[in-house]
DNA sequence: GACCTGCTGCGGGATG
């Protein structure tokens, strides 16, 4: 393990702490002293001024476990304790049910001394207690933002009631809604709630720490994002210990039959090897990548606990295990004995209180350092306490591999670049979001459920007047509104006054249960064995009685099939096969990330955090590199086909393909470029000349040549005319950045 | 060779 940095951070001067303090509710200063703080934490101390004396929205930015809702919640409870008005006084929203259970419990011992109610509102919380506050609006409601739309659909008479005299609304986790429809549905919701209480409402937003504090202010107070005040938490954690280990595949062997290729099983084996060895005895987190591989890892694991006559210690978690058997880990690890190790997907990268581990490890080369760095704050939380990491990267045997792009060694080369900017604090920046047009159709046929009904001009102004909506101009807007009273669709009907109401089918949908989320869910499998429910597999995987499974943590025999409830039941057996996990896309990355990759071929350092393997395959890379001359050559021929290096994130990577399919060459792209199949360097350089030259050869034109533009919950019913508009409209910034790149890559071309 | 997230209201019957 090699120390990777220090930081230090400065603690405030003693008055400022004290201060602070001292203008909290008296209630809650004897709460905090029955709790036996010595005194608060640093962001804690510093979030008070800002939300007692300020009248603007607040942004809380620290790592995991620095205390933020506490930092929030403290001020705001002394703000509005004693509230003489009617109705809630604090909306907070968080992106999970657990996370909302979690503050819940955290939350109620104060409120209750401060005689406040407060109410978890999500699918699961007792009846009883939503009731009682739909009689009498008090206090805290802690809510998903899909709850917070069926409120405004199902409930829309008592909306002023409830929400008429909110002052602030606390946005959890608000890393996660700054890109994607979830986020895009919730920036609505918020303007809606605005509008209900008609002035605008305090935010407060609590997020890990983000790279892009700008577009979070953004996101918090559109076009005014200047006026949000910014709290900022220590840099999260003071050290890491740091370690690269590279595992060599065997060369391919060709069994259409094994689930996983013989290479790949036999380097998992030595991942597996080294995991036992390594992580027994502690609390840890291995994220394995896909839920394929957490059930292959864990399935080695116990495997090997078997063997050695030991208690297994590695249990799986991922989105499809039942939420039993991810609770009962989850307790397990906050207990923190017996010692646990989770094999997780990213479910446990978000902010449920899991309580600190010895080590963060993962399987593969960081694509996103949002999702490093998250992993990273997971690690490590206590004080001269350093944070952990281990990165597993497989990687073909040199003695064996003969692709080029094998013997370029992209994993060892990914997780360098990948620390670098860990280290230079890079972080991605949220991206344009190809679902608007979803979330804008959703969002109309929500207002007029509660409204009743709505004149065009004021459904725009409310929908897309300001935010990240607002991309969505007024021309599209109405040729969507036609589109969805057109008689195809017959989700709207507009009365003669122009006011516009639900059609037939805009009845039908939005009175389903599945109308409140953006996002889509597909079919699935229910499997139960006789004590419990394990969880669900995609119905893509083909059953039937005798079949095997490998799932949640076990090997399972298919002895029912039941297809009109979708259940499988299954009991323990000795053998089993890993279910397929849908999937077709691989998390798309970034264009720093790429060119910090060039920049570690081309460098000569060797970090000192690389095992052995690690340190030779990073050589024998730098040497493949230089021997093809890849510093200045990105265009050359591989057997039939032509490799062209690009060294570009994934959405120019796409839009090149896109480029070069419409000039008639057979493409697939790989990590750091582009393969044309049969085809020469010399058909390579025409085409890119001409992507390079030809006036008529825009955005616009490749949109044609783009499919599947159908990608998000309601595309199914807006015009594939302004889904495409769209993608040009997210694709434009990249025209001339495409015609530049081809024009330099035509040049350095080779024939070797 | 990706991942994750969420869900109303009503009626009928059992229970304390």
């Amino acid at each position: 393990m090699a120390h990777l940095r220090r930081t230090t951070s400065l603690p405030p001067s003693g008055s400022e702490r004290r201060d602070g303090y001292d203008r909290l509710h008296v209630e809650i200063r004897r709460w905090i002293h029955e709790e036996g703080w010595s005194e608060l934490r640093d962001i804690q101390e510093r979030t008070i001024h800002p939300i007692l004396d300020g009248g603007g929205h607040v942004l809380i930015s620290a790592s995991t476990a620095a205390g933020k809702t506490e930092a929030a919640f403290l001020p705001i409870l002394t703000q509005v304790a004693g509230a003489e008005e009617a109705g809630l006084s604090v909306v907070y929203v968080a992106p999970l049910k657990a996370l909302i259970n979690d503050q819940y419990r955290r939350l109620l011992p104060l409120c209750e001394r401060l005689e406040m109610p407060i109410v978890r509102w999500h699918g699961d919380a007792p009846q009883a207690d939503k009731t009682r506050t739909l009689r009498n609006p008090r206090g805290v409601v802690l809510i998903t933002p899909e709850s917070l739309e069926a409120m405004f659909v199902r409930r829309s008479g008592g909306l002023g009631r409830l929400f008429g005299n909110v002052r602030f609304v606390v946005v959890d986790e608000l890393h996660a809604f700054l890109s994607g429809p979830r986020g895009l549905h919730l920036h609505s919701l918020l303007n809606r709630l605005d509008g209900v209480a008609g002035r605008t409402m305090r935010r407060v937003g609590l997020s890990a720490t983000i790279g892009d504090p700008q577009a979070a202010a953004e996101w918090m107070a559109p076009g005014k994002a200047e006026t949000v005040v910014r709290v900022d938490g220590a840099a999260g954690s003071p050290e890491i210990l740091l370690q690269v280990r590279a595992v060599l595949e065997a060369h391919d062997v060709d069994d259409p039959d094994a689930l996983e290729d013989i290479g790949a099983r036999r380097a998992l084996d030595l991942v597996a090897d080294h995991v036992f060895q390594t992580l027994r005895g502690d609390n840890n987190l291995l994220f394995a990548g896909s839920r394929r591989r957490v059930e292959a890892m864990v399935d080695r694991l116990r495997q090997r606990s078997d063997d050695a006559g030991t208690t297994n210690e590695f249990f799986p978690h991922h989105g499809s295990l039942s939420r039993e058997l991810r609770e009962e880990l989850e307790g397990r690890l906050k207990a923190g004995t017996p010692p646990t190790t989770a094999v997780a997907t990213t479910t446990l990268e978000l902010g449920i209180d899991i309580g600190s581990v010895k080590s963060v490890a993962q399987i593969g080369a960081p694509r996103s350092l949002a999702g490093l760095r998250q992993r990273l704050g997971r690690s490590g939380r206590r004080k001269g306490v350093p944070a952990v990491l281990r990165i597993y990267v497989r990687e073909r045997d040199p003695t064996t591999a003969s692709d080029l792009i094998d013997r370029l060694h992209m994993d060892v080369v990914r997780a360098v670049a990948a620390i670098r900017l860990l280290v230079a604090k890079f972080v991605e920046p949220p991206g344009a979001d190809p679902s608007i047009a979803t979330v804008v159709l959703h969002q109309i046929l929500s207002i007029i459920c509660e409204r009743g009904g709505e004149k065009a001009s004021r459904l725009y102004a409310d929908i897309c007047g300001k935010g990240p909506l607002a991309a969505l101009g007024k021309g599209e807007f109405v040729a969507l509104l036609r589109a969805m009273a057109g008689a195809d669709s017959n989700l709207l009907e507009q009365a003669p006054d122009g006011t516009i109401m639900l059609g037939e089918a805009g009845e039908v949908i939005t009175t389903g249960r599945d109308f409140y989320a953006i996002f889509e869910t597909d079919q699935e499998w229910k499997l139960v064995s006789e004590q419990s429910t394990l969880g669900t597999i995609p119905v893509a995987n083909s059953v039937g009685v005798g079949s095997l499974l490998a799932f949640a943590g076990r090997r399972w025999r298919i002895v029912d099939v039941d297809d009109r409830t979708k259940t499988l039941r299954v009991e323990i057996h000795r053998a089993g096969k890993l279910p397929m996990f849908e999937g077709l896309v691989s998390e798309p990355m970034h264009d720093r990330l790429l060119s910090e990759m060039r920049s570690v071929y081309e460098d000569v350092d060797v970090p000192g955090y690389l095992d052995g393997n690690a340190k030779a395959l990073l050589q024998q890379a730098r040497t493949v590199y230089r021997a093809h001359d890849l510093a200045s050559i990105q265009v050359l021929a591989a057997g039939g086909d032509t490799q062209i290096f690009l060294w570009r994130g994934t959405a120019m990577a796409s839009l090149f393909a896109i480029a070069l399919t419409s000039q008639g060459l057979r493409c697939s792209g790989h990590d750091v470029g582009v393969t044309a199949t049969n085809a020469t360097p010399e058909m390579v350089i025409a085409a890119l000349q001409r992507i390079a030259d030809d006036p008529k050869l825009t955005v616009s034109e490749l949109a044609n040549a783009v499919g599947n533009l159908r990608e998000a919950k309601f595309d199914r019913f807006v015009p594939e005319e302004l889904l495409r508009h769209l993608w040009i409209v997210r694709n434009r910034g990249l025209e001339l950045d495409l015609r530049t790149l081809a024009r330099e890559l035509a040049v350095k071309i080779t024939t070797s």
